[in-house]
DNA sequence: CTCAATTTTCAAAAAGTTTTGAAAATACGG
DNA sequence: CCGTATTTTCAAAACTTTTTGAAAATTGAG
């Protein structure tokens, strides 16, 4: 396969995986699109390389800055701003799970430690249901919580060496 | 707080955290009243209690069907379907687990494996920078891959058990 | 400071997704 | 079978999200 097709490919599966995480397509493409490109780009390169409109641009590499998954570099004599995606795929997934467990699972086990203290009878099953559910849910949130606390200040072969001893 | 008030908070914010991940807010919803509902319940009861028509619940109920996090129950003497949602979340995660693992990540390690063959020279800085990048990706996807596989046939006790061991 | 290059904003349009509801299909008791 | 209860389908409507592009704001060289 050739290089340019091989990159379409790169860019469009990776858009449409992000689809399914939340993630707009545009701004995935856009990350996929740094990711594979040696140098930084600018928002024009991106634009014309993409085929999208300025305003989405801007957009996304902003959000993309956000997460910090791309960061602002400014060559010197260049008027230009210039972006760059971190290259380091271990550290990319520990900033989207780092960034991801603040926004969903941290104020998810917050509300769940609310709604475990419903009042009422607990031999009433409507209430016992829904107490041993939310509980239930609670508990193996807390346990990912930590886990991924572990994981998001782990060097990769740390963490890579211990998985695979432990679930060989 | 009482048990109604608690159910709808239960409910809504399972329904917005789906949307995170891919899962619309509607399914979402009535998985959530499906986990806290000590009994089954019937397409009628669904729309009745989430204000939402037919077809909508319908075609959800299928979609949880399809996943396998809601089963069809017959009651003797009964005409109508009832529905009823597993309610072990150990199970529950592991089978959104596989579902997302067998749709999206083997999906996107197969196209890796291709794209890691792209012809031409490693000497040339684009072609270097676009292997690499997929290399490492893949290289991750495939440790992630295994260990899933691991946990969809763990037990939860075993499972947790080593993961507090490990990463104390 | 001035001015052109560049970036940012945002209202409107386009695209995409979900929901509705009525009609069609199916299932079941008699 | 028949007739009704129940489930399923799907085109159109409603809603949501994304994208565009032009105008406004900002920046930095001279």
């Amino acid at each position: 396969m050739k290089l340019t097709e091989a990159k379409q490919q790169f860019i469009s599966s990776w858009g449409a995986f992000g689809t399914h995480w939340g993630i707009n397509r545009t701004m995935a493409q856009i990350h996929a699109l740094l990711l594979i490109s040696p140098d930084p780009m600018t928002q024009d390169d991106i634009m014309e390389e993409l085929d999208i409109s300025r305003g989405n641009t801007n957009m996304n590499i902003r959000e993309l800055i956000n997460w910090r998954l791309v960061e602002r570099v400014l060559l010197p004599g260049e008027r230009k701003e210039y972006f760059s995606a971190e290259k380091d795929i271990w550290k990319v997934v520990k900033q989207i799970v780092k960034e991801r467990k603040k926004r969903e699972l941290e104020p998810m086990l917050q509300l769940l430690d609310k709604l475990e203290e419903v009042d009422g009878d607990k031999k009433d099953k409507n209430i016992k249901t829904f107490v041993d559910t939310v509980s239930s849910i609670k508990k193996l949130g807390k346990q990912a919580d930590k886990t991924l606390d572990i994981m998001i200040k782990a060097e990769e072969n740390w963490f890579m060496g211990t998985m695979m001893k432990f679930f060989k």
